[in-house]
DNA sequence: TAAATTGATGCAAGTGAGTTGCAAAGTTTA
DNA sequence: TAAACTTTGCAACTCACTTGCATCAATTTA
């Protein structure tokens, strides 16, 4: 398990520090979208500026993905296997006004959308917000 | 011209006052979706904290709505006629990443996206990121 | 091995959008 | 008119995020 997520890193030109590992660890066992706060109480020996960091390096290697999904908390989440975070391997997120948990939806990718004449997409921050299954 | 905007609020059940008369007219005239910042620019002489009270006076009558396009500011747009904000009402939005405009994709509206079981859709924030067609 | 380099971490302070309390000004009602 | 209610302006605050910098650890070079 461990070597495994060594790997993840050392292939992404990540040094695999200890609290890297641990904070990779730490997303791989969600199942759902986490922020910095989530993983600050989680590790609280660790500096919350090291943990940013760790999640922007995260971030610009394409490990995670993360998901503004206005709660104000910028939420954090693995991205799958091969994803290249192009709009072919972007997903739907889901947001639930009860238990105030964020998902991904990586069941379904988003489609193709029809924008206006000469418009590109690139990237998209998809957030659908209502009741999860749990809640409901 | 005026009437109507007054008319507009006074159907919500809004006390039409100069500055948000000034501030719906100043919305209506936009094509694109526009922050707490620019409705200060564009007023110098009113106060931060009225403008953003009109704004949440606003979105929930459901004359405007918001917009979290990544950028950390919260941007504003106005409703279409009849909007409810509900799942049926709802469209895209597109943030250029070179002009940085966020916009209304009105044309399309966002179709029904499956869900896993017993969760309920309510609201969406749908925001696409890329190149607008005036920066292409 | 020892020194030098490189990079990671911790701490403290800063940034900035958004938000709130409260008093003053303006408006409506009795 | 006086009381009641609403809107506005000002100042201060919150809070997530971000940054500068010193220290520490690991790696590379001499
Ligand atoms: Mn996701
Ligand atoms: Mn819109
Ligand atoms: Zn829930
Ligand atoms: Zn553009």
């Amino acid at each position: 398990m461990n070597k495994k997520l060594e790997h993840k890193l050392k292939d992404n030109s990540i040094k695999p520090t200890a609290m890297r590992l641990l904070v990779l660890k730490f997303l791989t066992e969600q199942n759902k979208a986490v922020s910095l706060q989530d993983i600050e109480l989680a590790f609280e020996r660790a500096d919350k500026s090291t943990l940013f960091r760790t999640l922007k390096t995260f971030e610009s290697s394409k490990i995670i993905h993360s998901i503004e999904d206005g709660t104000g908390h910028l939420k954090y989440a693995l991205c799958l296997e091969g994803c290249n975070c192009s709009p072919i391997d972007l997903h739907y997120h889901f947001h639930c006004n009860v238990c105030k948990e964020t998902f991904c939806l990586t069941e379904l990718n988003v489609p193709t959308i029809e924008l206006p004449k000469n418009f590109e997409m690139q990237q998209a921050n998809m957030v659908i917000k209502g009741i999860c299954g749990t809640c409901k």
